[in-house]
DNA sequence: CGATCATGCCTTGACAGTCTAGGCATCCCG
DNA sequence: CGGGATGCCTAGACTGTCAAGGCATGATCG
C-alpha cells in the first residue's frame, strides 16, 4: 500500500514495466496485477498512471502493441518489449540500483 | 551524477535531508554537500530542488532554522532537526526500505 | 431479473517535486 | 581583474503520479 510511497514511485513504474514484460508479452490489467503481485501489495500501479506509461514507452519504441485476446477471452492489448526497450531496461536497472545502494547507505548505513 | 537518475530523486530527498540533520545542525549547504560526499557524487543535490524541500520542512515543522556564521565565517542558515521531524525521519526511513526492497525484488530478484 | 464485482481500456485535471537558469553578496587566488 | 567557491534564494517549465470519472463485457449472487 503506499499513500506516501507515491511519490517513490516516481520515475521508476516505467522501468517496472519494462521489467514486466521482459519475461514475456502481457496486456496492459495483467502487469498491473503481476507487479501488486509480485510486491505483495506494497507497490500499487493505478491505472491512471500505468496507461499513460504504456503509452509514453510506446511512443518512446521501447514497447510494441497489438490488440488480442486474454485468458479470458476479453478485447486486450498486449506489449512486448522492442530490442531499444529492451537495451533501456538494462541500462535504467543499473541507475535505479546505484540510486537506491546510495539512498540506503545514508538511510541505513552499516556501521 | 544522474542525468536521469533526478526523477528517481522524488520524494526521496526530503528525508534524505531530514536524516542529514539527525547527525546535527548543518546548514543548506552543507547539507547539499554532504549528502553528495556520502554518496560518491552519485546524488546530486541541486540547489533548485534543496531550497525548498527545505522551506517545506521547516513549514511542516520538521525543522527549525537560525541564522548563524558558517565555519568560514559567512552568513549562513543552520537547520535542526524538530521532534517531529525525527518520527518522520524513522517512518518514511521504513517506508523507503519497503519500497525499495519491493522495486529490487522485481529489478533484480536473486534465484 | 437486477445488482454488483472483476476484467479490460482510456482520459481529464489537479498536484507535487524537480530542474534550469537566473539573481545576489562575499572572499580568495592566480 | 577574473573566476571560482561559498552561501542564499526564486520563477517558470516540466514531468509523472493520482483521483475520479467514463465505457463495455461477462460472471455471480440474491
Amino acid at each position: 500500500m503506499g499513500r506516501s510511497e507515491k511519490r517513490l514511485l516516481h520515475g521508476t513504474l516505467d522501468t517496472l514495466v519494462l521489467k514486466t514484460l521482459s519475461h514475456g508479452e502481457r496486456h496492459g490489467y495483467a502487469i498491473a496485477r503481476w507487479i501488486e503481485e509480485r510486491t505483495d501489495e506494497a507497490i500499487l500501479v493505478e491505472e491512471g498512471s500505468l496507461y499513460p506509461a504504456l503509452y509514453r514507452l510506446e511512443k518512446k519504441g521501447l514497447l510494441e502493441s497489438r490488440w488480442g485476446v486474454s485468458e479470458l477471452d476479453r478485447r486486450a492489448k498486449f506489449y512486448a518489449l522492442t530490442d531499444r526497450g529492451r537495451s533501456v531496461l538494462e541500462s535504467s536497472t543499473e541507475e535505479w540500483l546505484r540510486f537506491s545502494d546510495a539512498v540506503t547507505s545514508i538511510l541505513a548505513p552499516e556501521p
